[in-house]
DNA sequence: TATAGTTGTCTATATCAATAAACATTTAAA
DNA sequence: TTTAAATGTTTATTGATATAGACAACTATA
């Protein structure tokens, strides 16, 4: 982990330090003793105070990464990095349901609107024309892995919000409303800091990254069936680009 | 652009608005005027002092990205966000090189060294075997957009430093060295913040956030022949693949 | 030439972030 | 039972961050 923090640049070193520990950790940098190093060698490794560490170590404590134990040092509660392959047939539940032991696909809201431009060019209707809008959340082990903003044809798909409640899955919702495959016609990947609401959405800790993708499945006719702007989590995932 | 800004998160408010507002002028909210709203109206919107904002402007101006002018207000100096195609057939040059005037692709450094387990499985050769390592940095319009760091078979590509310094693309180094073609096997994306290195090397804020991407390149035959990770400034770039 | 609207500067104060030094408490091993 | 090594606590001080209010300087327009 070489590098030093930097200074006065409106990110407190108690964040950066948390920052850098918890991708060492994801990295599997402390695989060996299960532990972070001493405070005292952290806080010259970085060129700062202990305390400074300390603050460090209590954000991660509170995000539940590690925990500290008098006398004995900071033990690694958690580490993980969940993999989300990018392919033609992209699904959550095949590229994610295999690396954790229980998932959870929520729908938090839903409503019929009109599209609008972005919408519009996405599933290639005109602007105005009716779809359906659902907001979900995605939790691999209890933890959320991402929020999702996803709009489909009203016509064709009015029914999905009800499928996917019961089902807990895209695919399987577009199966019951008679669409039995699908494939991923465009990703649009970006990075930015999360706001708020996605912040207290995805327990976060705050000022964290995220993964942002623009998407659009097609029917077998490359007719769009689903555009959805998903919002991951950072250090929870990475993406995976077959060609 | 909703939501407040967070107190007490290590991050402090002048740089979060500085980056909602780097943000707000990429996604085009401000193209009516060309102009940042003013300083008080921001101020308003933000929840914060007028003060906090103009600290937020300073740090924008010192990125070249606006310009105040006292009587008149901020000006928009400069508003980007390359986009950055992956496909099996993904170059840089034709990836991004319709988007800018100029476009640099400049050879830092470059060593022969065996390859760790990291390269060795990317590349698909034993961990020891000799790999050529370059560390390069790719420029649009004189703006640093990613740095990279690329490893080759040393038996087969030996010269590619060379190649790669007079041609400025790993296309036209690989075509030197008998590869006339070759296809992106796999890609890897993440994002984390920036280090000092990454900072200093792509003229980022203090604090930015980076994609970074792990990348395989194959000939035809599906023999790895290139291994790259490259870091991208995130506020610049965007990423799209198209199946 | 006023005037409204904007950025620039100044002073003062409160809170957060970081350093420093000393000591307490707990754990594990000698 | 010591002892070393680790985290926990306390106090004090400094610098960065944020707020508040007032006023200066500049620009464009009525």
């Amino acid at each position: 982990m070489a590098g030093q923090v930097q200074r006065q640049t409106g990110v407190a070193l108690w964040r950066q330090i948390a920052d850098r520990i918890r991708q060492a950790i994801s990295a599997g940098a402390y695989d060996e003793t299960g532990m972070v190093p001493p405070e005292t060698v952290l806080a010259l490794q970085f060129g700062v105070n202990r305390h400074t560490v300390r603050s460090a170590i209590a954000a991660l404590a509170q995000e539940g990464i590690v925990r500290a134990v008098q006398g004995r040092g900071t033990l690694i509660e958690r580490k993980e990095r969940l993999n989300f392959p990018i392919t033609k047939r992209t699904r959550f539940t095949t590229g994610i349901g295999e690396q954790a032991r229980e998932m959870r696909a929520l729908l938090l809201s839903h409503s019929e609107e009109k599209a609008d431009a972005d919408v519009a060019r996405g599933l290639k209707i005109r602007p105005g024309e009716p779809v359906v809008r659902m907001e979900t959340v995605r939790k691999a082990d209890g933890r959320p892995v991402s929020c999702a903003t996803a709009w489909f044809p009203a016509a064709r798909f009015g029914g999905m919000p009800d499928a996917y409640k019961r089902t807990e899955s895209i695919t399987k919702a577009f199966a019951e409303l008679g669409l039995s495959d699908y494939v991923r016609a465009t990703t649009e990947i970006t990075a930015v800091h999360a706001d708020e609401a996605d912040t207290a959405a995805l327990e976060l800790a705050p000022g964290a990254i995220l993964l942002i993708t623009k998407a659009v499945n097609t029917d077998l006719e490359g007719v769009p069936v689903q555009y959805a702007i998903s919002r991951f989590a950072a250090d929870r995932v990475q993406f995976t680009i077959e060609n």
